[in-house]
DNA sequence: TAAGTTCTTGCATGCGCTTGCAATCTCGGT
DNA sequence: ACCGAGATTGCAAGCGCATGCAAGAACTTA
């Protein structure tokens, strides 16, 4: 519990043993007896010492650092993402290096050489556009890399999602079952493969009921544009108003109630019901009650983990995952009325 | 652009120099002459070479690296704290590594280790419940430390947080000045000096408006606590319900409305106005329309990274730093009807 | 043009730790 | 009491870069 920068090596003196001695008390895994390592560790103890992480990482070329790159937070799918990948990654011994990519848009070359300046061992992309010139780059540095919420169509790479192409068709299948024909959609940003799989997955559920999509607007995920995107389908100058609507994510879908709502005076479910995707927190409460498809981010953050660690260990043997995790469709009172019965 | 490991050593002998060499082109400030540097970056761009910034960090004792400690990320005010305080340092040339502390109570201490296992060049704890031992750790470790959102009575400590006390009083002397004399209060967790600061504030406010509080539940900081809180200050069997609410942040703010719309068929603000505090984005969602008093978050973070910096930079003369922001009442549809055309 | 400055540069060492290797120990089996 | 396999240990050479120091280069000034 003294000051200042403890070395091993002073462990050692004091200890009466050698400097690698020392290194190989605090390396899981090394040859040393019960005896010396007590000694060591009393020693250390008295010293306040602890391993200097980032020598460590130059000496064994391993840093135990993951970088994260996250484009968004304001969709708070990602804080809690990032919560539960953090947790999970500290429990295994790793630390999350955060780099935001939502300064500019071709930023994202830069930001990934920064990060690879650190020597992380792993990185993890969170719904980041990525190119091909990104991935090379990382697998010459031979650094493993997941994506997180985003599908690359390029193999080799690993991703982790939820299964955005079936949630669409539940939602699909949902609303034509509660007897719904008149179905629009609010689409995310089309460089999003989340954005693509959902509408796919939705409009191949609505042709299995002969339906076919009555309207579209386009959100890009951003809520005013959502907003707009709103008012053009169901505005006075609107004509054949769908009953339902389905928005390609929670963020959109809340500010769409806003406007069917706020300014439009309609009445959810009754003169249209409406669906998210997400399962955000904010989904959840009283004044939206959306109906939605739930993302499980910490199935999706265990895959992750599990995933970049695996590659991490196993370089060579290691085969690129895609995964997709299904999430189930959440019925709430966006929908169906006296569905919730607002037990809490 | 080739692959692997490029190290300094192969830069100079391609370009005909020295190691040292090259290790000042890209030190900022060291002494090169133009000739040099250019043979230099030609063959660092040839080689596709980076400097190693972990070993340039334990050779220089100086990591560029900040730990960040969050202890949730479910009140929407800290993602977005976070997610400037990331770009605002990674335009200084300084990365994030991020610790959550939210798994157990006693454990920040052993966040605090592993920090400094990291040898990071300073920390900035967001809400965190901080112990002197911790503030000793980290001062006899000589890493800067600084408070986002949370003031310690312990001086030597900086803190930046925003204007709590004065918030308080806002919010008394605009409900009292709507005309309200029965109003209520739903704390936050006692730990907590923003709780303290609001409340004492808010105490402040009413009493120089000849009141007092009407009411006082404790939500702690957490929703489900919240709603218990509302039901039992407005439900069936409370007395001399208050006609006015000032809940201690944004998040149990929300959660009461729904509590006193949803189950209680209140109508805001007619029955009951509500008066919020951080100005997190739900907020100001349509179905909310909280007014609250924001917390100005960039500010925030810019004098918390200029703090840092500054004491970074001059370690003996830095003088720690107390600040606490001033941020406006944001008069919204919780309190006066009308108020807000909703032009967007 | 020679002396005096100011710049550049390479050398060598060190940051704190890991790790291959060879020397030394330990101990069971006989 | 002796031999050999396996477990421990110390040695020494790095990991990739920063930096004090002294020698050499370039530039001033009179």
């Amino acid at each position: 519990m003294v000051s200042a920068k403890v070395t091993s090596l002073q462990v050692a003196k004091r200890a009466g043993v050698s400097q690698s001695a020392v290194s190989r008390v605090f390396t899981p895994g090394a040859s040393v007896s019960e005896k010396t390592a007590n000694k060591v560790r009393r020693a250390a103890d008295a010293l306040g010492y602890r391993p200097n992480v980032l020598a460590r990482a130059v000496a064994s070329g391993r840093s135990r650092i993951i970088g994260l790159v996250v484009a968004y937070l304001d969709n708070y799918f990602y804080p809690e993402a990032l919560e539960k990948l953090s947790t999970a990654l500290q429990a295994k011994g790793y630390h999350v290096l955060i780099f935001m990519a939502s300064l500019t848009a071709g930023n994202i070359d830069d930001v990934v050489d920064e990060i690879l300046d650190y020597q992380v061992d792993g990185i993890v992309f969170a719904s980041v556009a990525m190119s091909s010139s990104i991935v090379e780059r990382c697998q010459g540095a031979g650094v493993p890399i997941v994506l997180f919420n985003r599908r690359q169509d390029m193999s080799g790479v690993s991703a982790i999602t939820s299964d955005n192409f079936a949630g669409g068709r539940k939602v699909a299948d949902y609303l034509a079952g509660l007897g719904h024909r008149r179905i629009g959609y609010i689409a995310g940003w089309e460089g999003a493969s989340t954005q693509r799989d959902r509408e796919a997955g939705f409009r191949s559920g609505l042709k299995a009921h002969g339906l076919e999509m009555a309207a579209r607007g386009v959100g890009n995920f951003d809520t005013q544009q959502a907003k707009q995107a709103a008012r053009d389908m169901f505005g006075p100058s609107a004509q054949h108003r769908p009953t339902a609507l389905f928005v390609a994510n929670d963020h959109m879908a809340i500010s769409a109630i806003d406007v069917l709502r706020g300014e439009l005076g309609l009445v959810i479910p009754h003169d249209v019901a409406v669906v998210g995707y997400d399962d955000v927190p904010p989904a959840s409460w009283g004044a939206y009650d959306l109906t939605t498809v739930r993302q499980r981010a910490n199935l999706m953050v265990e895959h992750t983990v599990e995933t970049l660690l695996a590659e991490i260990g196993q370089p060579e043997t290691f085969e690129p995952r895609q995964i997709a995790i299904d999430g189930p469709l959440v019925v709430r009172g966006s929908t169906e009325e006296n569905i919730n019965i607002q037990a809490n």
